[in-house]
DNA sequence: AGATGTGAACCCGTTCACAGCG
DNA sequence: CGCTGTGAACGGGTTCACATCT
């Protein structure tokens, strides 16, 4: 985020910031940043504030983008093609090497000027390209097969799109991103929000509830003992 | 997380589950699944487990599952439309109210059997569906005047997917989805693992360092005044 | 004077460990 | 006896506040 936003200064020829500018532009609070740049090195001037070209190399190398990452992306359906697409990462260092798909009618197809490999393929992809990095956007069912062959061919960092727990050996990385649970995330708030305007009397705004949805199952929600709340409004839980 | 790996339990007929399995199956350890369980009742039964059924039912009910949610997406080019083609949303409650796009030559279109509408007409969709849940696929540079415009027409929850620190008024939650800062997330641990390689004697594999983009300004990175490191290897920083 | 760098305090989520209940 | 529920201990990231340097 601090890089992001050092480029933008950097595009517009600001020579410094001060720590409060920039967490500003970064979205967190100044102390934050000063302990964050502070392991970096003491790269600011007091008084005055960071050097931002200086601060935008510093950055960068510290999070390797000064290399060339090459990364496949196995699964390529709206999701893969999608970042296939997405041109913020040949920015910054990253290069898909190559479209991975288990459909053979997808082969050989053009997704962003990139020809989809089978998955056969897999291993010497990896292997001739030294990746190290993968992206799984495969639906849920395949995403822990390929996530082992992606590992036994080389890979040591995952970046998975699928909606499941991969199980990795030590020293893989694994970073999850579920569009799903975000929303749910933001549902969970927004009844939250609704739940408290009832509470005090004002008429919500949005979402209606829906009849009880009792089924899955035939018997809904028999509890087997019980002694919890069961109302409409949820209990009280941390944020 | 504990949702989906008692759904995919509830379908395969389980009665209960206890923590220690569940925990498994969901990616946390079981002290901190009973700790969270803890906080929506008291809903297992000692010495047997949890009942898989009503766990579900009160989970759902939790995260507002229950209800229905309708939800626009801004910003129909790859992304947005990956999304739209998602299957993963439906499933859960929500419901793609509209999609909306600024480019004329959108509108109209058929994007996942749901035709693309003008972002004029952003603030009546939002009123008449009651929308109170907005994702943003925009680009960078529309985002935060499309957040405006989602938050004057009464969204109070954002899904951003734009590379942007969107500001909003108290009381409007944002998610961030970050796409590249995933990536980069990945390539600084890499870039770790492959210095403690080197510093042990062993031949790294991956990624092979570019010459260090020493442009960005001509100078590259001079040093102001300095103390910092400056090799290769980076600096030691918190995991 | 002004802004950095950082030890100490604070906060909060996670984990431990065990009492308590079925 | 087995497994839940939870107070207490732990750990680490964030914030405070100020000494320090330009």
């Amino acid at each position: 985020m601090y890089l992001r936003a050092l480029t933008a200064l950097s595009e517009r020829s600001v020579p410094t910031v001060s720590s409060e500018e920039l967490a500003g532009a970064a979205g967190v609070n100044s102390a934050k940043l000063r302990k964050d740049f502070s392991y970096l090195g003491s790269y600011g001037t007091r008084g005055v504030g960071y050097d931002v070209e200086y601060l935008v190399y510093q950055i960068s190398r510290e999070l390797g983008l000064t290399q060339d990452w090459p990364v496949v992306i196995v699964g390529i359906g709206n999701l893969g093609a999608a970042l296939a697409n997405y041109g913020g990462f040949a920015s910054r260092g990253f290069r898909v090497a190559a479209l991975i798909d288990a459909d053979p009618k997808m082969t050989g197809k053009q997704v962003a000027g990139i020809g989809v490999r089978h998955v056969d393929e897999l291993e010497s992809i990896v292997h001739t390209n030294g990746v190290s990095i993968g992206v799984i956007t495969t639906p849920a069912g395949a995403a822990q097969q390929v996530c082992e062959r992606l590992v036994a061919a080389g890979v040591t960092s995952i970046l998975n799109f699928s909606p499941t727990v991969l199980s990795v050996p030590e020293g893989v990385d694994v970073r999850k991103v579920d569009l799903s649970i975000e929303l749910q995330i933001l549902a969970f708030h927004e009844q939250r929000k609704a739940a408290d305007e009832i509470s005090r009397g004002v008429r919500p705004r949005g979402a209606r509830t829906a009849a009880p949805a009792e089924g899955a199952g035939g018997a809904g929600a028999d509890r087997p003992k019980g002694q919890g709340p069961d109302g409409d409004i949820p209990a009280v839980m941390p944020a």
